[in-house]
DNA sequence: TTTAATATTACAATGATTACAAATATATAT
DNA sequence: ATATATATTTGTAATCATTGTAATATTAAA
């Protein structure tokens, strides 16, 4: 769970992407920060202790981890991509109050439709809208 | 299936909604092009017979159908916001070769993960990527 | 028909993302 | 170690979807 830099840099290497300095670190965030943060977010965490870094090095750097497995991209609401470095299968809740995206465990075998039958599934995603628990709690007082 | 202007008009009276020329053009549309449309594709659409028409509207429009579950929004990418006068459920598979939209049957009960028990669920949503039957027999060439 | 309320329009503003070319850094071969 | 090639990063500008706003038009009520 608290991957080093090196052992970051082993998992870069061993789908082909040189370990750069930025990737490194972009990389650490989106592990150590599983609350799928937006590009914004991890520049303006990332750009404190990395002061050169360009908001193009954090988009061009997802898709590449996007493009060898190692983060996903998550679209709950249009104009607002949402990165995550867990690639277990397991759906995302976003709460329409305070924002924040959860996830929550669901076995994606059950979304498999006859329809599906002749195409080919690449990626199988669930989202729920709703209220979080804390938030229902704050709106009743 | 095919509902005239008047039926259109009746059900956005039945909720409250004020039956303007353009908001039912709009959800005539959305009623016979089961595509998917973008807020885009459907304006690039109606300006041809009502030229007037501007996007805002579109927009306007579709914020209202939806906040009366009329319509709703469905957001596989990021960028890219679209349509669905469908409100029945069901799952969305969008091929990344043709870029179409499709909808396939899924039963959105078996989400329900105890993870969500404390939480107010307002909408599932289930989308697929991959790859058509038409295109992966297109691409064999 | 006049008035008041609501809807629509046109245009500007915003904000996320992408394109691109220059600058920098890294790796490879000599 | 130096020169060369390659890859990465940066900064800026461009793009595109969406939203905000104020003026105008339409509708509904009196």
């Amino acid at each position: 769970m608290n991957a080093t830099k090196d052992d970051i840099a082993r998992m870069l290497l061993e789908s082909n992407i040189k370990p750069s300095y930025s990737r490194i670190k972009v990389m650490e965030y989106l592990l150590k920060n599983r609350n799928h943060p937006t590009a914004d977010e991890m520049y303006s965490h990332l750009v404190k202790e990395l002061p050169t870094l360009s908001k193009t090095t954090v988009y061009n750097t997802m898709d590449i981890l996007i493009k060898s497995k190692l983060a996903q991209l998550i679209s709950i609401e249009d104009h607002e991509a949402r990165y995550d470095a867990d690639m277990a299968p397991h759906g995302h809740f976003k709460c329409e109050e305070c924002k924040m995206v959860s996830d929550f465990p669901i076995d994606m075998d059950i979304i498999n439709s006859e329809a599906l039958a002749d195409y080919l599934v690449k990626e199988k995603h669930v989202y729920v809208k709703g209220i979080c628990s804390n938030c229902m709690i704050n709106n009743k007082q």
